[in-house]
DNA sequence: TTAGGGTTAG
């Protein structure tokens, strides 16, 4: 800091360069701040051997900084160099801290550039993910007769992705082969991979056939490129064909291939992957690990993972989140959450992988307030965490959170894609925003059978039976294959809409269509129909002969169509049977009470009264879910502990009076009954 | 003065 302070009164150094060095003095980078006095100094002295302007660059750490060397160039009159243009450019192309904009102000001055800085613009364009950048600078490249070389495809072609159209890459293609530039390995490679992304596999598989020999880099491309595609088997046959051969892996072929293992949870052949690190003949790294983690997650042997995981010396936030993944995976939430606490930083996927975790188990709430830790953390989120709160949102009827993300959708300019617009959907319709779903699902770009099925089981679930079987034959129509929670949409709607014929043959023609094996969840479709239109033997033959042994929720579906139609006697069964399979079920005794009083069985209801008397039964009170500013507020039935209930309880006597004057008697036969 | 391959989340 002495140098630096005598520096300061120097006179030799004009106000701009004082501030290049005071900056990295101050930022302790006194290596760096040395080195532009030392430019400086001897470019003014007129000395030889300065530091080079290479050097500098070389050393930058910011654009500021680079910005800064720049403007002493121009001091200098050394920009008049290509060179240092080149330096700038190269600089802002291949560096993390690099900017295009600012490349490309540069690149625009300069007459004739070389094919170097036509190849390092189009690496730059492909780097920060701007295919179509990098693919207009190679035409006017070409339009300036400057012929590519073998560096030129490749850059290209890496950043090529499904925004660019397929006939593009074929085109490119076809001026690598006229150039004369196939045979080169590393366009090869970028050949592979382009086609890889397009998802034409077996083209690139051609390729691969034609080309491949003992180049890892290309076995490990072709692996990749399976993987990519989600053909996990072919993945691990060619890895298989590539020990057969003799090629020996490195540690990218290993990372591959476990990805392989752990989508198709084959815990063995992972296990011998892992032998390769263990018997050291694959030297182990970051990434190499965190495959492994999550291979043994994946296959359900957290302990493995873990094993791994406190073995490593460095973790980043991928080994953290892959552990949480596991965790939750394992239904071990709470486990989940004491290694999220331990993270020493979390990026918006950890909150995410914890989200999904609480929304696997139902914890809706816990969802909400990690989301509101997830904000104070000032973390953003993204359109993987919009749809998971958007689903507890869904689930716990908090419209107004859900109307808030719909606008952070758009003011932050998250990707709205299906999934999202999806969740949106599903969310709008389980608030009862039949409209606003709707508005939501005419102006999706794109539909897929989930888009359709949110919308069917929705629209049937708001009452709306006959839209929701509209929507179903418009599904048909688009080609899209409904599946069985789709049925479960169209059976519903059909009891909705009274449509017990329809509804009859739908369930018929879910095997004999779609060959969709109907599962107890539609039984329960079918005996609901059937029950609510009053054919209570038909319904009753239904549970008798269903292939699977019929549940409560069967069961009680029957029960409660026996009150809704007065019968006694199918209700004794019906509650019977339910008996059975729980017989702490309070709620059938309050559902058989209730049939006798309303058949005025009155003996009946006695003697089953003095049952649930002398068992002491209780009916479990009823909780519903209320969301104001935000926040979600849990009620049971005369639950008096909320700070406002003093409030709560006129407002419902005041809205008890408005429901008297209108004519409504409530069905209090519950509470007459001494149960409720 | 420029080259290739890999891990996490609906």
């Amino acid at each position: 800091m002495l140098i630096i302070s005598q520096l300061h009164t120097h006179r030799l150094f004009p106000p701009l360069i004082l501030s290049v060095i005071r900056s990295h003095a101050f930022r302790k980078n006194v290596t760096f701040a040395v080195s532009v006095y030392s430019f400086h100094h001897f470019h003014n002295s007129r000395q030889t051997n300065p530091p080079s302007l290479g050097y500098l660059l070389q050393e930058c750490r910011t654009l500021d900084q680079l910005k800064r060397i720049h403007g002493l160039a121009i001091q200098k009159g050394l920009d008049l160099h290509a060179s240092v243009y080149s330096k700038i450019i190269g600089f802002c192309c291949t560096n993390d801290f690099g900017d295009m904009n600012y490349a490309r102000d540069l690149f625009v001055k300069i007459l004739e550039p070389s094919v170097y800085l036509w190849n390092i613009m189009i690496k730059g364009y492909s780097r920060i993910n701007c295919p179509e950048d990098a693919a207009s600078l190679y035409v006017e490249m070409l339009r300036k007769d400057v012929k590519p070389d073998t560096y030129t495809f490749p850059f290209l072609l890496k950043g090529f992705d499904e925004g660019i159209p397929f006939e593009c890459g074929k085109g490119i293609h076809a001026h690598i082969c006229k150039f004369g530039f196939d045979l080169n390995e590393y366009v090869q490679h970028s050949l592979i991979h382009m086609y890889c992304v397009y998802g034409q596999v077996d083209m690139a598989r051609r390729a691969f056939d034609m080309n491949a020999k003992t180049d890892v880099a290309m076995w490990n491309l072709m692996v990749s490129g399976y993987n990519r595609r989600k053909q996990f088997e072919k993945s691990m046959k060619l890895f298989n064909v590539m020990e057969e051969k003799e090629i020996f892996p490195n540690s990218v072929s290993l990372v591959s291939v476990l990805s392989a293992c752990s989508e198709l949870k084959d815990l063995d052949a992972g296990k011998r992957i892992h032998q390769y690190v263990k018997d050291g003949k694959v030297k182990s790294n970051l990434i190499l690990n965190n495959a492994l983690i999550n291979m043994y997650a994946n296959c359900g042997e957290m302990e493995a993972s873990l094993g791994v995981f406190s073995s490593m010396q460095d973790r980043d936030v991928i080994s953290w989140t892959t552990i949480i993944k596991g965790c939750v995976n394992s239904g071990q939430v709470d486990q989940a959450r004491r290694y999220f606490d331990q993270m020493p930083h979390r990026d918006s996927v950890s909150w995410t992988a914890l989200l999904d975790g609480y929304l696997k188990v139902n914890r809706f709430k816990d969802v909400l307030l990690l989301f509101r830790e997830m904000q104070t953390a000032n973390v953003r989120p993204d359109a993987f965490t919009t749809v998971s709160i958007l689903t507890a949102c869904a689930h716990l009827g908090a419209l107004e959170l859900g109307e808030w993300l719909r606008v952070y959708i758009d003011k932050y300019n998250i990707k709205d894609d299906i999934c999202v617009g999806n969740a949106l959907i599903d969310m709008y319709l389980k608030c009862g925003e039949v409209d606003k779903a709707l508005r939501k699902f005419a102006n999706m770009p794109r539909r897929d059978k989930f888009t359709w099925t949110a919308v069917i089981v929705g629209l049937a679930a708001n009452g709306h039976g006959k839209k929701a079987l509209n929507m179903f034959s418009e599904m048909l129509d688009a080609q899209e294959t409904p599946d069985e929670v789709t049925y479960v949409g169209v059976l519903s709607a059909c009891t909705h809409a009274g449509m017990v014929n329809e509804g009859r043959n739908y369930f018929a023609s879910m095997a004999t269509h779609h060959e969709i094996e109907p599962n107890i969840v539609h039984y329960g479709c079918l005996v609901d129909l059937l029950g609510r239109s009053g054919n209570l033997k038909e319904a009753y033959n239904v549970i008798k002969n269903m292939p699977m042994k019929p549940n409560t929720i069967v069961w009680g579906t029957l029960l409660g169509a026996c009150r809704l139609h007065k019968d006694v006697e199918m209700a004794e069964t019906a509650a019977a049977q339910l008996l059975l399979l729980e017989p702490e079920n309070e709620a059938v005794y309050v559902h058989l009470c209730n049939i006798y009083a309303t058949c005025k069985k009155w003996e009946s209801l006695q003697a089953l009264r003095k049952i649930v008397m002398e068992r002491g039964i209780k009916k479990t009170p009823g909780c519903s879910l209320m969301e104001v500013n935000g926040v979600v507020h849990e009620f049971v039935a005369g639950d008096h502990t909320h700070p406002q209930s003093e409030e709560m309880f006129l407002q419902l006597e005041e809205m008890n009076e408005i429901l008297k004057l209108a004519g409504y008697v409530p069905d209090n036969l519950e509470l007459m009954l001494g149960i409720g």
